[in-house]
DNA sequence: AGGACGATTAACT
DNA sequence: GTTAATCGTCCTC
């Protein structure tokens, strides 16, 4: 089974710089484990291949990575801290390894599947408010790594992805990494009450500045 | 075979 | 503000 060619996979073919803010209000949608969770994705980060030191890929093609370096619209999806899951929209032409991580988003559908897989969520808003939360929520972990993203019978998928980047996007440094801190590759939907905390003053070193 | 560390979170003081 | 939890992955010996 190849993949299906189709618009959304042509649009994906890009470097997640250009991508990921146009994932920015696209909603991903979750079957597995007998529940639907949807959320629309509200904060997401860009990581390039071989040229970017904080990317999974910077050093070369592995188990782990092996997503990564295959086509567009996959999900890459890694087990980190040893606890956690966390998953990126793959981008790029293959060979590449250019990627988005899915950062945050707000719950639109499946409220009791997500609140049941996040019981530590004191608000809807927190329930995928960080990119472990928003895998949790989703039910991600190592049955979804590789999905295709656009294959109707897949068991997450990706709709919504914008031609442009939608208005009110901001940008700032990347958060949890401790390389290539300078490039401001993380974008969010200002105001948005899932996007995580921002800490100026704090790890942060820039201000977030309108991504234009 | 051994060890350091991580694209994080929740629970502390 | 700090720190424990917890283990797969990757690098070094």
């Amino acid at each position: 089974m190849g993949d299906r060619l189709t618009p959304a996979r042509t649009a994906l073919g890009r470097a997640g710089l250009v991508v990921a803010p146009r994932l920015l209000g696209a909603v991903v949608t979750s079957d597995v484990g007998g529940a639907r969770v949807a959320v629309r994705i509200t904060e997401v980060e860009a990581y390039a291949g071989a040229e970017d030191p904080a990317s999974h890929a910077f050093r070369g093609r592995t188990a782990r990575n092996d997503v990564m370096f295959g086509p567009a619209g996959h999900l890459y999806c890694y087990f980190t801290y040893g606890m956690h899951w966390c998953a990126n929209v793959v981008c790029g032409p293959v060979g590449e390894a250019t990627a988005v991580l899915l950062r945050a988003g707000e719950v639109i559908d499946g409220l009791p599947a997500a609140r049941a897989r996040r019981p530590a969520a004191r608000r809807d808003t927190d329930l995928a408010r960080g990119p472990a939360r928003l895998a949790s929520c989703l039910g991600f972990g190592r049955d979804t790594d590789g999905a295709d993203l656009l294959d109707p019978g897949s068991p997450v998928r990706l709709a919504g992805l914008r031609a442009r980047r939608p208005p009110g996007v901001l940008a700032g440094p990347r958060v949890g990494i401790s390389v290539a801190i300078e490039r401001p590759w993380r974008f969010w939907l200002a105001g948005d009450p899932t996007v995580s905390a921002f800490k100026p003053g704090g790890r942060a070193r820039r201000a977030p500045r309108p991504a234009d």
